[in-house]
DNA sequence: CGTCCCACCTGATTGC
DNA sequence: TGCAATCAGGTGGGAC
Protein backbone atom coordinates (compact mmCIF):
# COMPACT_ATOMS: atom_id res chain seq x y z
CA UNK A 1 0.00 0.00 0.00
CA UNK A 2 1.94 2.50 1.05
CA UNK A 3 4.74 5.03 -0.05
CA UNK A 4 6.14 8.04 0.71
CA UNK A 5 3.22 10.43 0.71
CA UNK A 6 0.76 7.70 2.24
CA UNK A 7 3.49 7.01 5.18
CA UNK A 8 4.30 10.71 5.84
CA UNK A 9 0.58 11.67 5.72
CA UNK A 10 -0.04 8.67 8.19
CA UNK A 11 2.82 10.22 10.33
CA UNK A 12 1.72 13.34 10.46
CA UNK A 13 -1.79 12.37 11.30
CA UNK A 14 -1.00 10.46 14.23
CA UNK A 15 1.66 12.65 15.04
CA UNK A 16 -0.74 15.18 15.88
CA UNK A 17 -3.25 13.39 17.54
CA UNK A 18 -1.01 11.48 20.26
CA UNK A 19 2.31 13.48 20.80
CA UNK A 20 2.49 14.51 24.80
CA UNK A 21 0.22 11.28 25.48
CA UNK A 22 1.46 8.27 28.06
CA UNK A 23 0.91 4.64 26.69
CA UNK A 24 -0.81 2.79 29.63
CA UNK A 25 -0.57 -0.73 28.46
CA UNK A 26 0.41 -2.19 24.72
CA UNK A 27 -1.22 -5.68 23.61
CA UNK A 28 0.48 -8.02 20.54
CA UNK A 29 -0.94 -10.57 18.59
CA UNK A 30 1.64 -13.07 18.68
CA UNK A 31 2.07 -13.52 14.69
CA UNK A 32 5.98 -14.05 14.94
CA UNK A 33 6.47 -12.79 11.20
CA UNK A 34 5.28 -9.16 12.55
CA UNK A 35 7.37 -8.81 14.78
CA UNK A 36 11.29 -7.85 14.55
CA UNK A 37 12.12 -7.31 17.89
CA UNK A 38 10.95 -9.99 20.53
CA UNK A 39 7.31 -8.82 21.45
CA UNK A 40 8.20 -8.92 25.26
CA UNK A 41 10.94 -6.27 24.32
CA UNK A 42 8.85 -3.43 22.16
CA UNK A 43 6.12 -4.04 25.29
CA UNK A 44 9.12 -3.04 27.53
CA UNK A 45 10.19 -0.19 25.77
CA UNK A 46 6.10 1.58 24.97
CA UNK A 47 4.97 0.46 28.14
CA UNK A 48 4.66 4.00 30.61
CA UNK A 49 6.61 5.96 27.85
CA UNK A 50 5.55 9.21 26.82
CA UNK A 51 5.17 9.64 22.76
CA UNK A 52 7.44 12.29 22.20
CA UNK A 53 6.59 12.39 18.68
CA UNK A 54 5.43 10.77 15.21
CA UNK A 55 7.67 10.97 12.16
CA UNK A 56 8.69 9.57 8.50
CA UNK A 57 11.82 8.07 7.39
CA UNK A 58 11.24 6.68 3.69
CA UNK A 59 8.47 4.61 3.86
CA UNK A 60 8.70 3.90 8.20
CA UNK A 61 7.13 5.61 10.71
CA UNK A 62 9.19 6.30 13.56
CA UNK A 63 7.46 7.00 17.15
CA UNK A 64 9.93 8.59 19.27
CA UNK A 65 9.73 8.47 23.26
CA UNK A 66 10.08 10.82 25.93
CA UNK A 67 12.99 9.30 28.01
CA UNK A 68 11.85 8.16 31.59
CA UNK A 69 13.07 10.59 34.41
CA UNK A 70 15.63 8.07 35.67
CA UNK A 71 17.08 7.52 32.29
CA UNK A 72 20.99 7.83 31.64
CA UNK A 73 20.98 11.60 30.01
CA UNK A 74 23.45 10.57 27.34
CA UNK A 75 21.19 7.89 26.26
CA UNK A 76 18.67 7.79 23.19
CA UNK A 77 15.82 6.28 24.24
CA UNK A 78 14.56 4.03 22.20
CA UNK A 79 12.17 4.21 19.30
CA UNK A 80 9.77 2.33 17.65
CA UNK A 81 9.92 1.81 14.37
CA UNK A 82 6.48 0.47 12.04
CA UNK A 83 6.99 -0.30 8.37
CA UNK A 84 2.87 -0.74 7.23
CA UNK A 85 3.87 -3.39 4.19
CA UNK A 86 1.41 -3.29 1.03
CA UNK A 87 -1.56 -2.90 3.90
CA UNK A 88 -0.94 -1.72 6.66
CA UNK A 89 -2.57 0.55 9.14
CA UNK A 90 -1.78 2.51 11.90
CA UNK A 91 -4.75 4.24 13.39
CA UNK A 92 -5.79 6.28 16.55
CA UNK A 93 -9.39 5.19 18.16
CA UNK A 94 -11.51 5.31 20.95
CA UNK A 95 -11.04 2.18 23.03
CA UNK A 96 -14.59 1.48 22.80
CA UNK A 97 -14.58 1.26 18.79
CA UNK A 98 -14.20 -2.39 18.08
CA UNK A 99 -11.11 -4.06 16.91
CA UNK A 100 -10.84 -4.17 13.21
CA UNK A 101 -10.15 -7.86 11.86
CA UNK A 102 -6.49 -8.67 11.63
CA UNK A 103 -5.15 -6.01 14.50
CA UNK A 104 -1.70 -6.78 15.65
CA UNK A 105 -0.66 -4.27 18.02
CA UNK A 106 -2.73 -1.92 19.93
CA UNK A 107 -1.13 1.07 22.67
CA UNK A 108 -3.66 1.37 25.04
CA UNK A 109 -3.41 5.64 25.78
CA UNK A 110 -3.55 7.01 29.38
CA UNK A 111 -6.45 9.11 27.70
CA UNK A 112 -9.09 5.69 26.22
CA UNK A 113 -7.95 6.12 22.83
CA UNK A 114 -5.44 3.71 21.56
CA UNK A 115 -2.88 3.55 18.49
CA UNK A 116 -3.93 0.31 16.41
CA UNK A 117 -2.09 -1.59 13.88
CA UNK A 118 -3.82 -3.66 11.83
CA UNK A 119 -2.51 -5.75 8.38
CA UNK A 120 -4.35 -7.84 7.04
CA UNK A 121 -1.67 -9.41 4.79
CA UNK A 122 1.32 -9.28 7.26
CA UNK A 123 3.93 -7.84 5.26
CA UNK A 124 4.26 -4.92 7.90
CA UNK A 125 6.93 -4.86 10.44
CA UNK A 126 7.44 -3.59 14.07
CA UNK A 127 10.58 -3.15 15.62
CA UNK A 128 12.76 -1.29 18.33
CA UNK A 129 15.35 0.73 17.06
CA UNK A 130 18.45 1.66 19.81
CA UNK A 131 19.83 4.97 17.77
CA UNK A 132 18.29 7.21 16.19
CA UNK A 133 16.73 5.77 12.92
CA UNK A 134 17.61 6.86 9.55
CA UNK A 135 16.72 4.48 6.84
CA UNK A 136 18.72 2.78 4.43
CA UNK A 137 19.09 5.30 2.05
CA UNK A 138 18.57 8.89 0.64
CA UNK A 139 15.45 11.35 1.18
CA UNK A 140 14.06 11.68 -1.98
CA UNK A 141 12.65 15.49 -0.86
CA UNK A 142 16.03 16.49 0.06
CA UNK A 143 18.81 14.89 -1.92
CA UNK A 144 21.09 17.57 -3.47
CA UNK A 145 20.69 16.96 -7.55
CA UNK A 146 24.17 15.71 -7.80
CA UNK A 147 24.35 13.21 -5.57
CA UNK A 148 20.98 11.78 -6.83
CA UNK A 149 23.05 11.76 -10.25
CA UNK A 150 25.32 10.08 -8.96
CA UNK A 151 23.12 7.31 -7.00
CA UNK A 152 22.20 6.06 -10.91
CA UNK A 153 26.56 5.84 -12.03
CA UNK A 154 27.69 2.40 -13.39
CA UNK A 155 23.84 0.32 -12.58
CA UNK A 156 22.88 -1.42 -15.27
CA UNK A 157 19.57 -2.26 -13.63
CA UNK A 158 16.38 -0.75 -15.50
CA UNK A 159 15.85 2.72 -13.75
CA UNK A 160 12.53 1.79 -12.62
CA UNK A 161 14.29 -0.71 -10.67
CA UNK A 162 16.69 1.33 -9.23
CA UNK A 163 14.15 4.25 -8.28
CA UNK A 164 12.64 1.33 -6.16
CA UNK A 165 15.84 0.15 -4.30
CA UNK A 166 15.10 1.44 -0.74
CA UNK A 167 19.27 1.25 -0.29
CA UNK A 168 19.21 4.19 -2.98
CA UNK A 169 16.49 6.57 -2.49
CA UNK A 170 14.09 5.01 0.32
CA UNK A 171 10.02 5.95 0.24
CA UNK A 172 9.60 5.62 -3.80
CA UNK A 173 7.20 2.98 -4.73
CA UNK A 174 5.54 1.56 -7.41
CA UNK A 175 3.09 4.45 -8.00
CA UNK A 176 5.31 7.07 -7.71
CA UNK A 177 8.35 5.37 -9.81
CA UNK A 178 5.87 4.75 -12.45
CA UNK A 179 4.58 8.54 -12.06
CA UNK A 180 7.98 10.11 -11.98
CA UNK A 181 8.95 8.41 -14.87
CA UNK A 182 5.79 9.52 -16.89
CA UNK A 183 6.71 13.27 -15.84
CA UNK A 184 10.18 13.14 -16.73
CA UNK A 185 9.77 11.52 -19.84
CA UNK A 186 11.87 8.39 -19.28
CA UNK A 187 10.83 5.13 -20.28
CA UNK A 188 11.25 2.39 -16.88
CA UNK A 189 12.80 -0.27 -18.71
CA UNK A 190 16.35 2.13 -19.19
CA UNK A 191 19.23 1.09 -17.80
CA UNK A 192 20.09 3.80 -15.16
CA UNK A 193 23.69 4.02 -15.94
CA UNK A 194 22.25 5.34 -19.55
CA UNK A 195 20.00 8.13 -18.72
CA UNK A 196 21.78 10.98 -19.28
CA UNK A 197 22.22 13.92 -16.36
CA UNK A 198 20.01 16.48 -17.81
CA UNK A 199 17.62 13.18 -17.76
CA UNK A 200 18.04 12.26 -14.43
CA UNK A 201 17.70 15.88 -12.95
CA UNK A 202 13.92 16.13 -15.20
CA UNK A 203 13.44 12.77 -13.14
CA UNK A 204 14.76 13.67 -9.58
CA UNK A 205 12.37 17.73 -10.54
CA UNK A 206 9.44 15.31 -11.44
CA UNK A 207 9.82 13.00 -8.13
CA UNK A 208 9.62 15.73 -6.06
CA UNK A 209 6.97 17.47 -7.63
CA UNK A 210 5.00 14.12 -7.71
CA UNK A 211 5.89 13.46 -3.89
CA UNK A 212 4.80 16.85 -2.79
CA UNK A 213 1.75 16.94 -4.71
CA UNK A 214 0.49 13.47 -3.62
CA UNK A 215 1.47 14.83 0.22
CA UNK A 216 -1.25 17.80 0.03
CA UNK A 217 -3.60 15.46 -1.41
CA UNK A 218 -3.15 13.07 1.21
CA UNK A 219 -1.95 10.46 -0.58
CA UNK A 220 -3.27 7.80 -3.84
CA UNK A 221 -6.03 5.82 -2.36
CA UNK A 222 -5.72 2.76 -5.01
CA UNK A 223 -7.60 0.34 -3.17
CA UNK A 224 -7.49 0.45 1.04
CA UNK A 225 -5.13 2.76 2.04
CA UNK A 226 -6.46 4.86 4.68
CA UNK A 227 -4.73 7.81 6.85
CA UNK A 228 -4.73 7.79 10.71
CA UNK A 229 -8.40 9.13 10.79
CA UNK A 230 -9.80 6.36 7.79
CA UNK A 231 -10.02 9.03 5.46
CA UNK A 232 -8.34 8.06 1.98
CA UNK A 233 -6.32 10.14 -0.43
CA UNK A 234 -7.25 11.72 -3.04
CA UNK A 235 -3.90 11.88 -5.40
CA UNK A 236 -4.96 8.24 -7.68
CA UNK A 237 -6.98 11.41 -9.34
CA UNK A 238 -4.09 12.96 -10.53
CA UNK A 239 -2.34 9.08 -11.91
CA UNK A 240 -1.05 9.89 -15.44
CA UNK A 241 0.25 6.29 -16.05
CA UNK A 242 -0.21 4.11 -12.77
CA UNK A 243 -3.53 1.47 -12.62
CA UNK A 244 -3.99 3.33 -16.30
CA UNK A 245 -2.85 0.28 -18.51
CA UNK A 246 -5.14 0.34 -21.82
CA UNK A 247 -6.54 3.79 -21.19
CA UNK A 248 -5.27 7.34 -23.34
CA UNK A 249 -2.54 9.06 -21.82
CA UNK A 250 -3.65 12.59 -20.49
CA UNK A 251 -1.12 14.22 -22.20
CA UNK A 252 -1.03 12.52 -26.28
CA UNK A 253 -4.12 9.93 -26.20
CA UNK A 254 -1.76 6.97 -26.93
CA UNK A 255 -3.00 4.41 -24.74
CA UNK A 256 -1.46 3.48 -21.86
CA UNK A 257 0.63 0.33 -22.17
CA UNK A 258 1.60 -2.21 -19.25
CA UNK A 259 4.43 -4.17 -18.83
CA UNK A 260 6.36 -5.87 -16.09
CA UNK A 261 9.98 -4.78 -14.90
CA UNK A 262 11.68 -6.32 -12.07
CA UNK A 263 8.94 -8.38 -11.19
CA UNK A 264 6.34 -4.97 -11.03
CA UNK A 265 3.36 -4.30 -12.92
CA UNK A 266 5.28 -0.97 -14.84
CA UNK A 267 3.05 1.81 -16.68
CA UNK A 268 4.03 4.33 -19.56
CA UNK A 269 3.34 6.06 -22.36
CA UNK A 270 5.07 4.64 -25.14
CA UNK A 271 4.86 8.16 -26.75
CA UNK A 272 5.60 10.45 -24.06
CA UNK A 273 8.07 8.32 -22.78
CA UNK A 274 11.50 7.61 -24.61
C1' DC B 1 28.64 -6.77 -4.65
C1' DG B 2 24.84 -6.25 -8.20
C1' DT B 3 20.92 -8.25 -10.03
C1' DC B 4 17.00 -11.34 -10.53
C1' DC B 5 13.27 -13.92 -8.78
C1' DC B 6 10.47 -15.87 -5.52
C1' DA B 7 8.28 -16.42 -1.07
C1' DC B 8 5.88 -14.28 2.41
C1' DC B 9 0.12 -13.31 3.31
C1' DT B 10 -5.01 -12.09 2.64
C1' DG B 11 -8.65 -10.28 -0.04
C1' DA B 12 -10.64 -8.30 -4.18
C1' DT B 13 -11.44 -8.91 -8.86
C1' DT B 14 -11.48 -11.39 -13.20
C1' DG B 15 -12.38 -15.27 -16.09
C1' DC B 16 -14.18 -19.64 -17.17
C1' DT C 1 -23.65 -18.73 -9.15
C1' DG C 2 -19.20 -20.81 -8.00
C1' DC C 3 -14.66 -21.65 -7.90
C1' DA C 4 -9.95 -21.07 -9.51
C1' DA C 5 -6.56 -18.03 -11.18
C1' DT C 6 -4.54 -13.59 -10.97
C1' DC C 7 -3.22 -9.41 -9.04
C1' DA C 8 -2.08 -5.90 -5.37
C1' DG C 9 0.97 0.24 -2.88
C1' DG C 10 6.84 -4.04 -0.10
C1' DT C 11 10.75 -6.43 1.40
C1' DG C 12 14.35 -9.87 2.28
C1' DG C 13 16.90 -13.92 1.19
C1' DG C 14 18.97 -17.17 -1.88
C1' DA C 15 20.91 -18.15 -6.43
C1' DC C 16 23.89 -16.77 -9.88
Amino acid sequence: MPELPEVETVANGVDARVRGQRIASVWTSGKPQTFKSPESEIEEVLTGAVIAGVRRVGKTIVMTLTPRADADPDTIPAEFLIHLGMTGRLLVSQAEVPLPPHTHAVLSLVDGREVRFVDPRRFGRLSVHREAYAGPGAEPLTIAPSDFAMLFRGRRTPIKAALLNQSLLHGVGNIYADEALARAGIRPRRQAARVTRVELERLRVALVEVLKRAIELGGSSVSDYVDAEGIAGFFQLEHRVYARGGQPCRICGTPIRKIVVGGRGTHFCPQCQR
